[in-house]
Parts: C-alpha cells; sequence; structure tokens
DNA sequence: GCGGGGGGATGAATCGTTTCAGCGGGTCCG
DNA sequence: CGGACCCGCTGAAACGATTCATCCCCCCGC
C-alpha cells in the first residue's frame, strides 16, 4: 500500500507537490501535474483518510445512531439524511442501537473517539444518555436529537408533535362513532407512547371509553398479542376500534384480529401512527397518523450542520412537525352499534 | 477538546506513560496511574481515533455496503453481522448503495481511503464494481460478497442456491395443482432474479403454462402494478399462482388483487421469497421461500475476519446455503379448476 | 562494595497528510 | 539596469497517538 511520498519520489517532485496536485490542482504547472497523476495511477495510490483527519482535526462524516433499523420509519428519515447529506458532500455512516441502552453507550463511546462531523441520534431513553450526548457536545461534536421530545438543551432538536398526533386519532374515531377505544402501546418510559396516549386521553369525553394495552415493546409481535387480547374479549367488553403506538403494532393487531374471524374495520377498526409504507401495503390498508419522516431527517441534518459549521449567532433550536391523519380502509366504517 | 499531551503535563508524566495506562496498565506504577487516570477524567479526555489508526495502520471496523435498506431482509442479514462482530469487539458501519451504482462506486472509493478491517457487500450489479472490489482487495482490504452468486474471485462469498429456491417453488405450487403460474420479478440482470426464474422454469413441464411479469424493480410499488396486471387478466387467461421475486413484490401483489376483489389463496396462490418478518405478518400469511438471513450475515463476517486476520493457508471460500419452503395461507389451497 | 537486574518511566521516531513560509528564476515596469 | 512580483516548487512543521530503545534507581546477591 503505497504512500503519499513514493507517489512524490516516482514523479520526482516534493510530497507537497503531490499534496497540491490532490487538492488544488490548478496551483501546478500542468505537466508537472500530469506526471503525478500518472505516478498516482501507475501505484494505486489512495489517499489515507485516518491521516487527513488527523491533520483536518475533523471528519466529513455524520454519524446516524438510529434505534431500531428494523423499523422501516428509521429507514425513511434516514432517506431524508442522506439526500441533505449528498448535497455537502458528506458521507453517512449508520449505526444501529436496536434499542439497547448499553450498545448505544458503546456506540457514543465509539463516536467520541472517531470524531465525526456531527452525530444524529434517537435516545434509547430520555434521561439516561443525556449526560453522555453532553460530553459529546462538550468535546466539540454537535448533536441533534430527533423524534423525541426530551429536554435535551445542548443541542438542536427535530421532533414531531405526539400529543398532537394521539388527539387526530382520537378525534377521527370519535367522529366515526367509535365510544370504546383502545390503545395498544408502550413501553410507557418512552416519551412518544405516552405523549400519543395523552393526546389520545384528552380528547376522550365523559362518556367514552379507553381501555389501556400496555406494551414492553412495539413491534408485529407484541401487536399480535394485543390483538389475540382484544379478540379474546366479549362482544360486549370489546373495543370497537385500537389506536397503535406505532405501525408494527398495528399491523400485528390486524393479523391477529383477522386471523380469529374479526372483520377489520366493520368489527374492530384499527389506527396506526408513522404510516410505514407497509401500512398502505396491508391487506386492510392502515390508516395511520403520518410523520414526515424524510423531512425529519433532512431537517435534522441541516441543523446538524449549521451547528457544526460554528455559525456565529447559532442558537439551538427545536423543530416540531405536525403529524396529519391519513385515511384508509381500516377505519372506513362506522362503529358497530353497542350492544 | 485536550490532547494526550495535555493529560501528561496535567498528571506529571510522559506520554508514553500516559498511552501505557491507556493501553497496558499493569505496566504503569498504581500510584502514577491513579494520577493519570484523575487526570484524563478531569480534561474529559478521549482518545483520537485517526491518531491511533493512522500509527496503527488498520482499524477494528468493518463496512457493510448494504443493497437496499429498505428491504428489510438486508436488516436481518445485518443483525447477523452484529452478532458475529461484537464477539471480536468490532464495530459496524453501515452504508446503504439504494441499488445506485454510482454511489456505491462513490462508497467503496470512500472506503478505500477509510481503510476499515474489512467490507461486506452486496453489489449492485455482478461485473460493474468487480474491478473496484478487486482494487480494495489488492491495496489490502478484504471483500466478502454475499447474496450474489457472480464469480468474484478475488475473495470469499456467501450465498443462496436461487435456482434451488425457485424450484421448490415451482415444485410446491405444482403440487397444489396449479398449472399455469406467472413469476413476477425483475430486472432480470440481476442474478437473483434470473435464478429464481430459471428454477422455476426448470421444473415446468410440457403441459404448463408459466407467465413471466417483468418488473424494474423488487419493491411493494412495482408488485402492486404486477397485481394490476394480473387481476386485468381474463380469467381464462389468468395464472392461478403467482412466484414473486421477493416478498416485498409478493405484498403489493397481494394487496392490490384483494383490493381488486380476487381471494388469495382460492382465486390466485402467491409464494413470496426470502421470508421476512412481514411476509407471515400480512393479513393473509404469505407463503415464501427462506432464507438463512441472519445467518448469511454471521458467516459472512466469519469468513472477512479470517481474511483480514491473514490466517496463513487461508484458502478464498464460496458457502452456499439451502433456501427452504415456508407454507402459509397464501397458498394454503388446492388450484381453481380450470375454466 | 560492586555488578547485575529489573521495575518504571522517558523521549524520540514514526505513521501519512496538509499547509505555509520561503526560495529561485523569470518577467515586467520604471 | 535594478527592484517588485509572480509562478511553481520545496522542505519542514504540525496533527495525536504508539512503541521501543534507553536510562535511572534501587535492591539483591556475591
Amino acid at each position: 500500500m503505497s504512500s503519499i511520498k513514493e507517489v512524490a519520489r516516482l514523479a520526482g517532485v516534493s510530497v507537497g507537490t503531490v499534496s497540491n496536485v490532490l487538492n488544488r490542482p490548478d496551483m501546478v504547472a500542468p505537466e508537472t501535474r500530469e506526471r503525478v497523476q500518472a505516478a498516482i495511477t501507475r501505484l494505486g495510490y489512495v489517499r489515507n483518510g485516518s491521516a487527513r483527519q488527523l491533520r483536518a482535526g475533523r471528519s466529513r462524516t455524520i454519524a446516524v445512531v438510529a434505534l431500531d433499523l428494523a423499523n422501516p420509519f428509521f429507514i425513511d428519515v434516514l432517506r431524508g439524511v442522506e439526500s441533505a447529506a449528498q448535497r455537502d458532500r458528506l458521507t453517512v455512516m449508520v449505526f444501529n442501537s436496536s434499542k439497547d441502552a448499553g450498545r448505544e453507550e458503546r456506540l457514543i463511546e465509539e463516536l467520541a473517539e472517531q470524531r465525526p462531523l456531527g452525530v444524529l441520534i434517537t435516545p434509547v431513553n430520555d434521561r439516561g444518555q443525556r449526560e453522555r450526548l453532553e460530553q459529546l457536545v462538550s468535546r466539540g461534536i454537535p448533536v441533534v436529537v430527533f423524534d423525541n421530545s426530551s429536554r435535551f438543551s445542548h443541542g438542536c432538536a427535530v421532533a414531531v408533535d405526539d400529543v398532537l398526533g394521539g388527539r387526530l386519532a382520537g378525534r377521527h374515531l370519535l367522529e366515526r362513532g367509535h365510544r370504546h377505544i383502545a390503545y395498544a402501546g408502550g413501553p410507557f418510559s418512552v416519551r412518544q407512547v405516552e405523549d400519543r396516549h395523552d393526546g389520545l386521553a384528552a380528547v376522550l369525553g365523559e362518556r367514552e371509553r379507553l381501555t389501556v394495552i400496555r406494551l414492553p415493546d412495539l413491534n408485529v409481535a407484541t401487536g399480535r398479542t394485543a390483538g389475540r387480547e382484544i379478540a379474546e374479549l366479549s362482544p360486549g367488553a370489546r373495543p370497537t376500534a385500537v389506536f397503535c403506538g406505532n405501525d408494527l403494532v398495528a399491523l400485528g393487531v390486524l393479523q391477529e384480529l383477522t386471523q380469529r374471524g374479526l372483520r377489520v374495520p366493520d368489527d374492530v377498526a384499527i389506527l396506526g401512527y408513522d404510516d410505514i409504507d407497509f401500512a398502505a401495503a396491508a391487506a386492510v390498508p392502515l390508516s395511520s397518523i403520518r410523520q414526515p419522516r424524510e423531512q425529519i431527517g433532512d431537517t435534522a441534518t441541516q441543523m446538524l450542520l449549521e451547528e457544526s459549521g460554528r455559525v456565529p449567532g447559532h442558537q439551538h433550536r427545536r423543530v416540531i412537525f405536525q403529524p396529519a391523519l391519513v385515511e384508509r380502509t381500516s377505519t372506513a366504517a362506522q362503529a358497530p352499534a353497542a350492544i
């Protein structure tokens, strides 16, 4: 593996000149430039990133620590990140914390050593890593938190108003005539899960009933257990609509209900959250609360760049997006008459 | 951002000693060690990864270039990679080529500069990047190709026998009585797409009919167009079963058929490929050809480590896994009688 | 009392770039 | 004809860690 020195020797110039050919070619005489280029291709020379970064003090890479890559929501956010990064020719590295706090901690540690341009992260939990993130910031690595409404005051944040999302869900289901609604989600230590519940609860009146099905996690498997629980209730005790913590849960609920002979939406309506592509593609297309996924990623990345650019008057900001209801088949019927 | 020098000064020792505290603590007197540790925490010192790597010549990071993170198949493979990497305390960085050859090329270039321990990649196309990958190898960065049966002879490869997968699919559908089968997939320049087709075609006899629906890509949206195409055929001209290039396509087909009033599996059976989690979670649970996803990632990573360890007698290997049929509802009925 | 040895620290060399002051030589202008 | 400039290139100093030869001291054994 050849270094710049060998290129210089082969081309009969100094290393400084080779570096100039690489970084400001117009400062080098054409004839010299060509000679150097020839040496480069001849040796198959590739710059050493570590040495460059060591010298430069900072890389052109932004790191994304995703909470759960198995959730397509994050993939879509990632798309936004990548398109924003591409504009500035930055590289995006993705890491997956898999909702594992220990793993996340190790990753942050690792990132601190790597000194990326910035870090985009959805922390596993509000409180746990705050300190660690603040350490990153205090070491000059800007951090932007996304999809999380926690009070991380040492950097910018992008979030979606989950309470509003819950309210939209509640209003929609009330309009459809539902008077007994279930909320399937968890763990409640996750801010979003709690906020969505609170929004729903806030729009329900005295006369309406709310059943909370607590889940240990938001995925298809836990969604199925929720579906089972609902299906096994006697028709009178059964909610006529289920608002799910996210679309994965909704898909699980949908499958379980269908399999047990309940019709969606006629017997039970289902409303998801996130509006991932699989929601529309479900056999009973899912109504869902849509988050502007790509825009979240795009905006978060832009903020990160602002911070890292050390814009003089940069003020940490918190951008809150509004969710929106997407109506599809899974909530398309009026609630069945109470028994 | 403090460096090792400042730690040394604060602790009243030389930089060499600080380095020893970090890397071989038992070579340092306990009293000194504590003094250094105190200085480290006091300054919030973190090692500079670039400097370390520059000195060491190689990092402890393996890079994965995934073909399409939006396909849960790759997420599952990734899980296998991560678990294998964790055993050796390696960090996994994920990059997404999004099936874009240009993007992939840029990523490989970038990786060459970064000098990771190794690269795990599913190339966008067989021929295109072969040269580039060989360059990586010739620069001492081992490459393992996964989920691709191309002839990349400069490194190890992990793949699945896609022809066999196609045969399994065909045999299963024949057993169910289907005599007119459609294959929905594309582009055929992708080896897997072609192999799965060929396997299917190989088990069909003279009397059976095969309709090929060519798609520009394998995702839910193209699956829907395939579904539309099938639904719009007159019942007589309509295949009674569809074998799909992957599960995303199958989900699209399923939704479109259902929405247009065709029953699955009674009117049309659907068979997917990959057996991603969403396949089982579809409202009509999808039969699918299962690939050992996590094992692919795990094995590929192990091979990478072997190569990078420069095991003296290391021979490049090619591991081929066998796919298996997973029967679910979407192929559970006998084929309808021919009209 | 002296040589040997070993534990513990030092300091310099090194990794591969980038950057910048400086140098030689040619051109232009007064 | 001499100074001012510009062009193109050189050489060396950083960047921050690791590593290894070296040195210092103290203790032990003869």
